[in-house]
DNA sequence: CATGAATGAGGCTTCATTCAT
DNA sequence: GATGAATGAAGCCTCATTCAT
């Protein structure tokens, strides 16, 4: 997986690179590890085995397992937030940019973390997951779905009145219904449930 | 297996209670400490303190810590499964009524696992709970709720043609959307969720 | 297996019937698991159960599992003694008494404790079985092999001086080498490498 | 699997020397507890302690207990082949090089497992040995003593059809008659039986 | 930087024995 | 005498982490 790179570097000055992809290399099969084994049944040595390193190796880039494992929450949190705000890049009617936006946040966290069997164990909050790793990310989320709300309701789409709801409040809900799409058992009928989700409640505010 | 006598107890003799409840109350030890501290943290040198037993007790009532934990599944599952029943008794309004049966279910589950820090460990499939553990309250729940959406359409109330919902399909989508409340912080935000998602998607039902 | 007998007791003075029974049955029982399951692997959960009383019952006839273990061991010691005895009463030529009397004492041992899988643990003296329990069984068998070498002697039969044996070297030797018979994987094998050691070692004496 | 580099060590700095080593000083130390305490009454813990390595190491080298003690095993029986063979290098009388090659065996057996007070437990077959472990070292052990009494017969030494053996059933029974000396208690008395059972057992098939 | 042998605390489970009833 | 629930010491094994090379 990782590339060994030892031409290309002139003096001796260029070791992030290789180190870099270390990095990346560990993490990767750190993630595919806990999601196929969970985080109890993955040990270090299996972890240094899949990464085609030492044991040791693994301390020179996380001080512990458990920083290992907020590596790994970082990068997709990071990755999250990108695939969030390619969603409303293009424009499309008011249902398909709300469905957009939620399977990029959802869908990704469900391909990436309920689709293993072991989803309830990388989300329990003992791996003390620093507060803002998801933080960024929850927030870049609510306030798109709240300014897509804005834009129905500007549009005359939606009436947040008669349904008794401000847009803050309908944001909140919306979203949390989507949530409940988690639970699928597979990506297909994930899908399913998220568009039946957003249509019902959108059907809900309309004017 | 122990009778309990409460009724024939003429003096104040009852240690036989005591004893008889020992399987319960190390029960009620262990669900404390997995809520508190998640599966993994809790020994069960830590749960025998608790009950006030040894050790070696604790395998007279479960063969292993895993069984332990089944039992403790168990016996949320049958409290479940009689508030959801509960739940329907009464007439009330309709969306009182899905209210209610949404609350009984999920409001259990949510006070007594997502109020926990280790909601998610005690979820993981890792414990292999017996498949029809949650099933029977799983299928009380969903047939409920499919209930009560026909009782709607009967009264004319809900429209699932013009949302292009058949019951099942309606009953699941709002069975799914709901779930997504257990994602409250607290119990008072829980509760709201829960409404705001129960009054939007049955606006999306009416007629 | 044990039989209760309330009927027959007069007054209240003859328990020692009745408690002699469940020592015995205790015993039976405790034997036959030994050699089934060997000493480690059967507990005193096991035996009770095997045995029909409860396991407190044990200990108010054995101080401990030891000195179960012990008892057994005593018994055997005391039908071994009665075998080898009754041996000799019968006249007979002179190869087949010392082949009557070794498979009285080497056979039995065999058929109670050697044709277990679990030979080796029965036998370990760990057990710290008092010495003196299988030491008149071995005195006695020894001074018998002794005596039929006197009596071959004397009959002109054997000629130890050739063979460079005095009575007691000879007999010895004898004894020692029918042990080896013991390594046998059954019976019929074990009889068989018997007679041919018996066979062959007088011969070596033989005038 | 190390190698062991005693030549080219210059200074005093062989310190490869006690980590190659270590799976044979575990082997060791192991061995010395199984022989003075037995099996049962050894724990990781002790064997750790006596060969000054900490608890896990242990399984560094050995999967569990029980492979350790086969490691042992297989040590053993490697020793006592090697032996076996070098006993019938040398030229001697037929006497002596029965008892030589009886010696390399039983001698080797009795000074390693029966010596020790818990001999017994060492040879139980709840430690599921590999069928093979002494498989070839009691093939190798009776194929020799078959090729000794041929020896004999061929030069007119022995006589087996006077005392009515073949080859082969006098190469059994003189081979468990010998194993009978291992009930000697201590390594004179084994001697000094051994060598009476090979001389009154060849005597009788002395031509 | 990299290695991997070594560590040892900690966890689950068993079972001989006790004792209140 | 008889019971069996309760005890708790002791055992085997795992694995995150360290450190000398």
């Amino acid at each position: 997986m990782a590339v060994k790179q030892r031409m290309a570097a002139p003096k001796g000055d260029m070791p992030k690179q290789a180190s870099s992809d270390k990095r990346e290399t560990i993490i990767d099969a750190a993630f595919d590890l806990f999601r196929h084994y969970g985080y109890r049944r993955t040990s270090m040595e299996d972890i240094a085995r899949a990464a085609g390193v030492a044991k040791g190796t693994l301390y020179l880039y996380f001080a512990s397992k458990e920083e290992l494992f907020e590596a790994i929450a970082r990068m997709l949190a990071a990755r999250m937030l990108k695939a969030i705000q390619e969603a409303i890049a293009c424009d499309q009617p008011l249902e398909e940019q709300f469905l957009g936006v939620m399977d990029a946040k959802l869908g990704a966290v469900w391909r990436w973390i309920y689709s293993s069997p072991h989803a309830a164990e990388l989300l329990d909050p003992q791996h003390q997951l620093p507060d803002d790793v998801f933080e960024e990310v929850d927030a870049t989320f609510r306030s798109i779905i709240a300014k897509l709300i804005q834009k129905g309701v500007d549009s005359g789409e939606l009436d947040l009145h008669a349904a008794g709801f401000t847009v803050e409040s309908a944001a909140a809900t919306l979203t949390t219904a989507a949530y409940g799409a988690e639970k699928a058992a597979d990506e297909a009928e994930f899908r399913k449930t998220l568009a039946n989700i957003v249509r019902i409640t959108l059907r809900g505010l309309r004017a």
